[in-house]
DNA sequence: AGTATATTGAAAATGACTTTCATTTTCGAG
DNA sequence: CTCGAAAATGAAAGTCATTTTCAATATACT
């Protein structure tokens, strides 16, 4: 099995970049992380932990640890990018609470089977795909139905 | 069944928002497009027909129109935010060409079926939700074997 | 018609990135 | 090591889609 950062050396020197402490302290941060990041999260974090980035370096160290494979971009609609961990996890979909803004994780290998089907039917090459059900998780609606009972 | 001028004029009034030629004008090219039009494409449509109507204001109507359920948004990888139809069109998934840009629209029972499986399991309450395929389309996917079998 | 209120659009502002560029750091060759 | 070519950094400026501002204008109730 071989290791994140091992990875990410392999893939900075194959691609002929350099070593540097901000690329090591952001890679850091970022395998500490669960969920879905922004670059203002992660500026945020190394912060906190005195480390001293400069934005911009950060920017680019997380698109450095997306093309290495490591991480994946997600965008919902409020026109942040995050990246969330795609080593040694499970590719997946989300279930986005407009209200509290929770992000629950999904599979189902029905959608996997319909997808495969889809992609055979119009001969579409699949590099990758997302898919986002956008609406009210459990406890959010368990709230708006006590309020509403509470107010009536 | 109701024109979707009514709809739009409906939304208007019951807002208390005025009717004015720039929004009818926007309506009505909107009403003329097919397929995921930009902003900046309905700006430039209009321009074409010899109406002006700035930026700000197509930008502020579009919205408006999304608000009465005539449009809705789609948000692809490129930053830009589309328009498509709504009223009186089936929704449906895309899958998006990264090569050329094409945009096929699929619809699958398997998917929403699979879908329900999934909301019912999370007590999850959907609003909208997206499923976009991002890939090669067949067209593009035989340009690039053909090319690359004739310069081998 | 008169008037309160909404709309328009040009220009400025916003916000999430991205690029620039002078300075600093890295790392392979000697 | 120690040079030095080449890459990296970060502050500031630039992009680019979108949003807001605000003075001038249009709309629609009385």
């Amino acid at each position: 099995m071989m290791d994140e950062r091992q990875i990410f050396n392999d893939y900075i020197k194959s691609e002929g970049l350099k070593g540097t402490s901000q690329r090591a302290a952001v890679l850091d941060v970022f395998l500490g992380t669960e969920g879905h990041v922004s670059v203002d999260d992660m500026h945020r974090m190394l912060s906190r932990r005195k480390l001293k980035v400069g934005y911009a370096t950060v920017h680019r160290t997380m698109k450095l640890i997306a093309q290495c494979g490591l991480a994946r971009q997600v965008r919902f609609n409020d026109g942040i990018t995050r990246f969330e961990h795609q080593y040694m996890h499970e590719h997946h979909h989300h279930l986005v609470c407009t209200q509290c803004g929770k992000v629950i994780e999904f599979n189902s290998d029905r959608i996997d089977d319909a997808e495969k089907i889809i992609l055979r039917k119009y001969g579409f090459l699949m590099h990758s795909h997302r898919y986002d059900v956008f609406g009210l998780c459990k406890e959010c609606q368990n709230k708006k139905a006590g309020s509403s009972v509470k107010s009536g």
